[in-house]
Order: C-alpha cells, then sequence, then structure tokens
DNA sequence: TAGTTGCATAACCGTATGGTTATATAATGA
DNA sequence: TCATTATATAACCATACGGTTATGCAACTA
C-alpha cells in the first residue's frame, strides 16, 4: 500500500513546496498574513533590491500561494489559501498514513537497534 | 504582529520545504512509510538510475528525513519523524495566525476534506 | 580466490535559482 | 508636459539541482 500521491492540487506540490522552502519567501507569506502589500512596501524589511522581491513574488504567484491586484500604479500582492491548504493536506494525510504503520516501524526499531548494537555507529 | 518564524527547527525548515518539493522524493518518503527500504529497492518502481535515488536520499538526509542504517551491503533508509513535525508546525501555525485574522484557511480545508471523501485518489 | 551485489562517488551536462544593476513602462501629480 | 512613483523586465553572474554514465569499493557468495 502507497501513501496516495494525489488529491489536492499534485503537480503543484512541487511549486508550493519549492516556494516555501525559501525563507525570503516565508516571511513574505507572514507579512501577507497580516493584509496586502506592494512590492516596495515587501522589500523594506529586507536588504534586498526591488527586483529580488518581484522575484520572490512571480515564485509564490506560480505556485498559487499569491495574487496580485491592481491598485493606480500598485501591484498589491494577497495571500490565497487553497493551495496552502493543498501543502497541509499532503503533509497530515502523511503524517495519518504514516502512523497507521506504526508496528512496522516499530519493527525497523527494534531491527535498527539489534544492528547498532552488534555494530556501533561511526 | 508578525507570524513568528522561530518555531520548530528554523534554518533546517530551508531543507525540509526544499526536500518536499520534489515529486521522486515524496514518493519515496511515501514508500518509507511501509518501511525501511534499500537503494535498489526504492529506485526500481522509478525509470532513473540508481545514483539518482542516492542523490534524492542524500536530499532527504541533509533534511533530517530521512536515516540510514548498515545491514550488510545494504544501506537502507528509513524515516525520521522529527523534521517533518516541523514542517507541519510551520504550515498549521501559518493557518492558525491566518485564520485568527481571515477565517478562511480551515473553511477551505474542511471543503477540501470533503472532496477528497466524494472523490477518491485516481 | 574470483565474481557478484549494493551502493557511493566523480565528472559532466543542461536548466533553474537567487541575487545583482540598468533600463523600460505605466500611472500619478505638479 | 515633465518628474516621480511603483513596478516590471532584461542581461548577467555564480551556484544549486536533477539527471546521466563510468568507476570504485566493500561485503557477501560460490
Amino acid at each position: 500500500m502507497q501513501l496516495s500521491n494525489h488529491n489536492p492540487s499534485p503537480q503543484n506540490l512541487d511549486a508550493i513546496f519549492a516556494a516555501l522552502a525559501d525563507p525570503t519567501r516565508r516571511a513574505i507569506l507572514s507579512k501577507l498574513a497580516t493584509g496586502e502589500a506592494g512590492v516596495n512596501e515587501l522589500a523594506e524589511p529586507f536588504e534586498m533590491s526591488q527586483p529580488a522581491i518581484s522575484k520572490h513574488l512571480k515564485v509564490l504567484e506560480r505556485a498559487g500561494l499569491v495574487e496580485r491586484a491592481i491598485d493606480k500604479q500598485r501591484r498589491p500582492a494577497r495571500l490565497k489559501a487553497k493551495p496552502m491548504a493543498a501543502a497541509v493536506t499532503w503533509l497530515e494525510d502523511f503524517k495519518e498514513f504514516w502512523s497507521s504503520s506504526f508496528d512496522q516501524l516499530d519493527d525497523l526499531l527494534e531491527t535498527l537497534k539489534q544492528a547498532e548494537l552488534k555494530e556501533p555507529p561511526k
């Protein structure tokens, strides 16, 4: 039995997790959780150029985690919930599935412990 | 107020999310959730060379998601729970924080779960 | 001892990432 | 009309990623 690879937004999980893998982008998301923000506004706390932030926003957009609006010259970004939920769902499904095979894991732990006893690490 | 970026295993979140961003690695994790597996065993389902799988395992190891053991010539991999929990924690913290402001994500998660129940994977 | 198995490592390749500076563009404001 | 603001885009750079083939090597097996 395999974990279904599967439900929420399958192929997009790549983009979603990749987007979450950068600390600047996670910080941007945190900031956006308090409300929409424009590019310069987002760039300010980081010691980073405006184009760099624009690129990060593009990554977040591609992952579907962020939407842009139009407000005069501004292009304020705001969060989108759904893809984030996809990531949560994958992890929670995984956690659930994994817990359900705890018997096997216990066996393994035992096996590994025996092996380590006979042949201690490094 | 900002989302605290410091809770679980801060710096490792980069490596953890990056590791989760590849479908082959997610599949490996799924497989490993059913029990330990050697490299060739892991490589078999994928149309991919053994060195490629070894590299993926290194990424998973660096992220702390996987441990290697020694069993004769084999180097079986098994899951490690803690870092996975770190990712879940970050996402759930985020969810909580965001929901407290907007109250959207919980609804969405609920919706997605319903959808999965009605429309089972592949 | 010789062959085989299980894996790691090295060298290489094309493409993607994450940053930069410089420049373009579109909308506002004077 | 002209300057300013907010952002995008281009060109470039170094490094990382995800794959390959070739090779090395330790540990079993015959």
